[in-house]
DNA sequence: ATATTTGCCTAACGACCGTTAGTTAGGATG
DNA sequence: CATCCTAACTAACGGTCGTTAGGCAAATAT
């Protein structure tokens, strides 16, 4: 249907919303900024929406979900370690492209979450966090990787992926797709030339 | 001498105020915060230094002159392109534990800098980036490193090094030089057995 | 046609913001 | 001893913050 596209007013606010939050950041970012920007009063938005961190926790959680259930999906699959990795890097680097004002602001703007929402908000974290330790782990005991330390190596996967809000733009050469598998080769075999 | 360690009150400021915008951000920390950590009143922080700003803008560009100055020095050399990588690497890593608050509020608290301090950072950044885009395209010519592209490439080595802060703790078994080690065998040779 | 709901408005609340002005106590300096 | 300097204070400024209350006109439902 033609409709389809016209958001309605809550979604226009959370679209806003996030625009706004990852541009200044959610403490920098007032509600008059977001009722302004659409055009009303800031008072006018409380018709739609609770509070101002309603919209962080939603923009956080949403997100949260979306990696969560994505790595659920993978590991019912039962893929081979380094196929699992590949599927996993790709994944993520679609939901984050596919969602780049929310990825900024579920990076980086989760601190100011209030609990009990923070407590949760680190939990589903640390869970994600765990299924990629798994793989890496699972690809030891496969003999099919090599690491030093467990930790470190994680955190540059995670660190490179989730670094792509830096540079990456919709329009650009690079595609998600692209930006995975080259990553992915990096990860996996790094620059040097034999 | 002993009293080394002891810091005058602006230094004592600076370090709180460094502290702060790394735990808080740098919107939601206010004068009143700073002071109050301190024991006195947030008027009284005028007596030291001139605006909220100029800390931010204190901490951004002391650390950017580091890393910079770093890149020169390391360019003097002239190594070939893995030993340079290496090194450069290393570097990076050392500022950034040396200066974790710092390090954070550099990554994260710059876009609240206004004009021109804004546009100078800026273009320090590019420059620093510039640095790491020629040692790896150095390092192609000499055929050493192979990539596909190289926007990507640097910046899945910048992410993985900046994340750093997300998980380095001082007190933990991996130190600078160990890091700094083992994210060079990730970024030479991925983490595939053979 | 009437009643209800929706989506906005204005006005305002108390709190907090960064910053300035003016003052004062105490220590250092002549 | 007289003077200057340092580092703090209190008080207050004009603004902005998130949020609430209450009203009103248009759209929707009965």
């Amino acid at each position: 249907m033609a409709t389809a596209i016209i958001k309605n007013r809550k979604q226009q606010i959370h679209h806003t919303a996030k625009n706004l939050f990852r541009e200044r950041g959610y403490a920098a970012t007032s509600m008059r900024h977001i009722a302004g920007e659409l055009g009303i009063e800031a008072a006018s938005l409380y018709s739609h929406i609770k509070s101002k961190e309603e919209i962080l926790q939603l923009i956080c959680f949403e997100l949260a979900e979306q990696f969560l259930k994505s790595s659920e999906e993978l590991q019912r699959k039962k893929l081979p370690a380094k196929e699992l990795f590949k599927q996993a890097v790709t994944e993520h680097i679609r939901i984050i492209t596919q969602n780049m004002d929310s990825s900024v602001v579920f990076l980086h703007e989760w601190r100011h979450l209030s609990e009990p929402f923070l407590s949760d908000f680190k939990l589903m974290r640390k869970r994600y966090e765990n299924f990629y330790k798994n793989i890496i782990r699972a690809g030891e005991k496969e003999k099919s990787f090599k690491y030093q330390n467990e930790n470190l190596t994680v955190f540059v996967i995670f660190s490179a992926m989730n670094g792509i809000y830096e540079w990456f733009t919709p329009k650009g050469k690079l595609q998600p797709e692209e930006i995975a598998e080259q990553m992915v080769e990096v990860f996996l075999n790094g620059i040097l030339k034999n």
